[in-house]
This record gives structure tokens, sequence and C-alpha cells, in this order.
DNA sequence: TTTTTCCTCCGTCTCAAGACGGAGGCCGCA
DNA sequence: TGCGGCCTCCGTCTTGAGACGGAGGAAAAA
């Protein structure tokens, strides 16, 4: 048979690659075309071997797997090729879902999943069916049902400012971190308060920090 | 060879214990006797087989890796028998280094290692050679030279009224849930901001939360 | 037993916080 | 052009927060 598909495997572990490279190569419909141990040793071997399939995973080192997904398919379709990427990850990460399938994935397993289920996500991502893990999915309906996340009425600004709050910083530190007169925290950290039905700077504090916030520096 | 060295896998990826199942058994000197895909079944098939070596995966459902290493060890002195459970982890998860060596995890193994590291790793634990992750190693000195986490010189109060703090209570609500006084839950904030060097309970509910202090009910 | 530590409560005083009202400038949209 | 939303700043007023000092009781340590 000549035509079988390419399937390409990025992951940092190496037994995971052993093992799915072990089972799926079993199969004769499908071929392992090359293994990478990271982001961007995945780009480079991708744009190398031209794969029809990638399994990818989101954890690693170099470069992560949502940066390599969008790395390969701006170059893919920058070159008119085609690439099915299949994410492949531990544990349902809220926060990657959404991102990786923005960045270009086509399918997304939980690696807890069966050997023949991954074979057979492979064969039809190739055939162009998507396949979504079921709590994946679920994720996905909370997501635009809880779309309504209460800070998303602020203003930018105001959310400049429930940042610094969820830092504990007070009206002074604030005004002085971003220019403006305490009078002015003070209006912002009002509305702030009046819009999330919070009591107190403290309580804002503390949803900032749930909500991650400001997971941005530090 | 009759003395192979027993080995079993407990880990809830079918692929990486093909992955593993797969390098391992090249090896003359190792044996595959079980393979086990969450805690519960780990710890029955440990008693049954009574394997020398357990590579123990710690994120699982139905048991986790640490109760399973808990409950297979105290079974295991129970009975007299010996056994070395390896932990093998996707990462460093700071919480849980040391949870699983008190639990009896003799070794700490990350997945990112390579097959050849973990056929050494087993080789040496069944000879009674302790291998931890050089990375683990060092998380383990930070515990013990950050040990001062500064809320553990707060009384036991103190930190009731903490953890409160960080819910973003104010001193009326915190004087209602514990039933104290008004005066005495500032009594206790003033406490609390000088031992953990702060200036205003906003800072110390941004410290609890970032400390997760607050992780027991929600 | 004496001493120390911790939890409890009281009052006073100062100041940051927050509510409320008002106002000017900028920008995008109708 | 005019309207509305947003950011900016001002002042006044009330109150919660926090510092400081003092004190009693209970329980553990010396």
């Amino acid at each position: 048979m000549e035509n079988k598909i390419k399937v390409m495997l990025v992951d940092d572990h190496e037994m995971v690659r052993m093992g799915l490279g072990a089972y799926i190569s079993t199969d004769e419909a499908i071929e392992i075309v090359g293994e990478a141990g990271n982001g961007r040793e995945g780009v480079e071997m991708a744009i190398e071997r031209k794969p029809d399939v990638i399994l990818m995973d989101l954890v690693m080192e170099e470069m992560n797997g949502i940066e390599a997904t969008k790395a390969i398919t701006e170059a893919f379709k920058q070159k008119g090729w085609d690439v099915k990427i299949i994410v492949l990850t531990s544990f349902i990460e809220e926060d990657k879902v959404m991102p990786a399938l923005e960045a270009g994935a086509f399918s997304y397993l939980l690696k807890t999943s069966k050997a023949e289920d991954i074979v057979r996500t492979i064969k039809k991502a190739y055939e162009g069916e998507s396949v979504l893990e079921g709590k994946v999915s679920q994720v996905m309906l909370n997501r635009s049902r809880k779309k309504a996340e209460k800070h998303e009425i602020l203003t930018e600004r105001e959310l400049e400012v429930l940042m610094e709050l969820g830092r504990g910083k007070t009206n002074k530190e604030i005004s002085e971190t971003l220019f403006i007169g305490i009078k002015t925290v003070k209006t912002h950290v009002s509305n702030i308060l009046s819009k999330l039905e919070l009591e107190d700077r403290t309580k804002a504090a503390v949803y900032a920090n749930k909500h991650h916030l400001m997971d941005d520096e530090k």
C-alpha cells in the first residue's frame, strides 16, 4: 500500500513516543515519519517531512505545543500544504483548550485515551473529521455559557486597576503605577466594586486572584 | 535466568504503559508482572503479585499515586514483604514531592527521563539505591530552606483569621464566623500583618491566596 | 509553682477607603 | 454635529481599618 497516512509525533516524553509509535505502527494504514522531543524540533521536522497528521503534546520545553501548532499551521498554509494537528495532552487544562483550537489544532484528545481510540482519531482526522474528547466539548460549552465572566464588563482601564488591586496595592501605589491621581483610582475602584457586586477592595483582590487576572508578570 | 526483577506499572495512560512495557521488556534482567490503570487496581495487583519494583504515576482517577503508595507500603510492611516504589510523574509538582516520599516512595523520576535512565533506576532501586531527579532534590532543598514559610510562625488562631482574610471577609464578618469580638479580630489582624511583614489586609488576602491557605472547602 | 505564650476584649486616635456629586476632555458613532 | 461612553480629576463626608496601649484568663512550658 502506497498511501499510508504519514504521522508525526511531538512529545517530550520518550516513553509516550515509544508507546504511541509501537502501537500505531502495527496499523497498516499508518506510518510514523518522525518523532520530535520539543516544539522547535517539531516545527522543523514537520516542514521537512510533510506529515498528514501530527500528534502534539502541549507541555514541552523549548517551545510549547500551542506555539508549535501555530507555527506549523502558518507555515503549511503559506506553502499550500495540508496537515491535521491532534492535540494530545495529559489532562484538561481549561485555559489551553481554546487557545489550542485557535492556534489551528484539529482534534483534542486526552492521553488517557485508549490506543485504539487514538488510531481511530488519526484516521478520522485524515478524512477531515474532527474529534473532541467528551469532556473537552463540555469545557467549551461552559466557556460560552459562563462567557459573561463578570469582569468582562469592565473597561480596559478598570481592568488594569483591578489587576493592581489583585497585587494588593493601595490606592496611592496604584496611582503611582498607572500615573493617575488618587481620586481617579478611587473612582475606578468604586466602579469596579459596583460592577462586580463586591463590597470592598479586599474582595476585589481575592476575585482577581481567583480568576488569575494577573498571571502575566508575577 | 530465574531471578528477573519483577516490575509492575501503575499509570492511567495506556500509551505510557505500552511505551514503558515495550522498552523495559527488552532488558533481560527485568520482567513485567503486571499493569494497572489506577491506584486501586495497583494496590490489589501488588498484593497479589508481589513485584520487586513498582513504577507509579501520581495523577490518576479512583485512587491517586500517593494514596496507593501509602497503601502498598503499609500492606507490604505488615506481611513482611519488600517493594521499592518509584514515582514517575509528568512534571515536578512541588507539593507532591514530599508527600510522595513520606508515603514511602523510594525514587522520584520525571516522565521526560530517557527510557534507559528509567531502566537504570529500576535496577538501582532493586539493589537498594535511591535515585532522585536532579530538580527534585533542588525542590527538597528549597523546602528545607524556605521551611520558614512566613505563615508558620503564626499561632493557630491567627492562621484561622488569615484564612478568613483570604476569603475577603471584613473584620465584622470574621468576628461572626469565629464567634469572637471585632476588637479581637483587629488584634489578630494586626499581629498577622506585623508577623508577615505586610501593610494591610488586602496584601494579607493576596498572600493567603498565593499560598493556597484556604483550599479546604472552597 | 512561676513564667511564658496565646486568646480574648476594651478604648482612643489617625488615616485610608469608599460613597456621592460634579466636571472637563477625548473619541467614536449616529 | 451632537450624543454617549470612557478616563481624568476635584471636594466632602462617613466609616472601616489599623496602630498603640492596657488587661484578664487559661494552658503549656520551665
